[in-house]
DNA sequence: TGCCAGGCCGGGT
DNA sequence: ACCCGGCATGGC
């Protein structure tokens, strides 16, 4: 694993993906993204911000129709705007509003927590973890499986967990790396895992 | 022009 | 325990 971390890097250069400008606009950004480019997002998250309601207080006072106009341009604006406000509803309901608050929570038991928030499934949840947290959890989506799986080191099928645990009992949990390693399984299968345009021969991970 | 994007839920087998 | 349809905008 950590040979194809390296090749990766090499490769593609640190992504320093999602600094965010605060850990809440990072966490409304881990919905957003749902099965959805990423500039699409930026287009709502801009929204947001020049409505002046990128808040939690401001989400939780506003109504359906009000939220899902704003984020519009990310796509599935109805149900996400009810997953911000089950997500910002348990914010405010069991952390006092607060992502630095929920951070003091051990890791394990703020993932099973979140998995309980309605729109928050396992990538969402260790998204929110790992980039608005800064706890150590590997993060699992659409491109590591598919290139996992394209190389023959895991099947596809295979369970988000049992994925997550090939990382996770064979690295060191360091929270750059995996940061990095996630986002950079993001820019290789851009390039060559395309769903109808695999490139696999071409791929930097060959042979790792 | 289709195809694709940093998923998740609910209902049916 | 799986499988599938629905959800929707915007870029290439």
């Amino acid at each position: 694993m950590l040979d194809m971390y390296e090749r990766l890097l090499e490769s593609f250069g640190p992504q320093q993906w999602w600094p965010g400008d605060t850990p809440f606009e990072v966490a409304v950004g881990a919905i957003l993204t749902q099965n959805t480019n990423w500039g699409n997002v930026e287009r709502a998250i801009r929204n947001l911000k020049r409505s002046g309601k990128l808040g939690a207080k401001a989400i939780h006072t506003m109504d359906n129709a009000e939220l899902a106009e704003l984020i519009r341009p990310a796509g599935y604006f109805n149900v996400k705007a009810k997953r911000l406000k089950s997500f910002v509803g348990f914010l405010v309901g069991s952390h006092g509003g607060s992502l630095k608050r929920m951070s003091r929570v051990p890791l394990e038991d703020v993932r099973l927590q979140l998995l309980e928030v309605h729109g928050v499934g396992p990538e969402t949840a260790d998204s929110i973890i790992l980039y608005a947290l800064g706890k150590p959890v590997f993060v699992i989506d659409a491109y590591t499986r598919r290139v996992l799986s394209r190389h023959g080191v895991m099947e596809e099928g295979e369970g988000y967990e049992t994925f997550r645990g090939l990382f996770e009992d064979n690295l060191d949990h360091d929270l750059k790396m995996f940061n990095e390693f996630h986002a950079l399984f993001v820019a290789v299968g851009k390039h060559y895992c395309r769903p109808k345009n695999p490139k696999c021969s071409e791929c930097p991970i060959k042979g790792a």
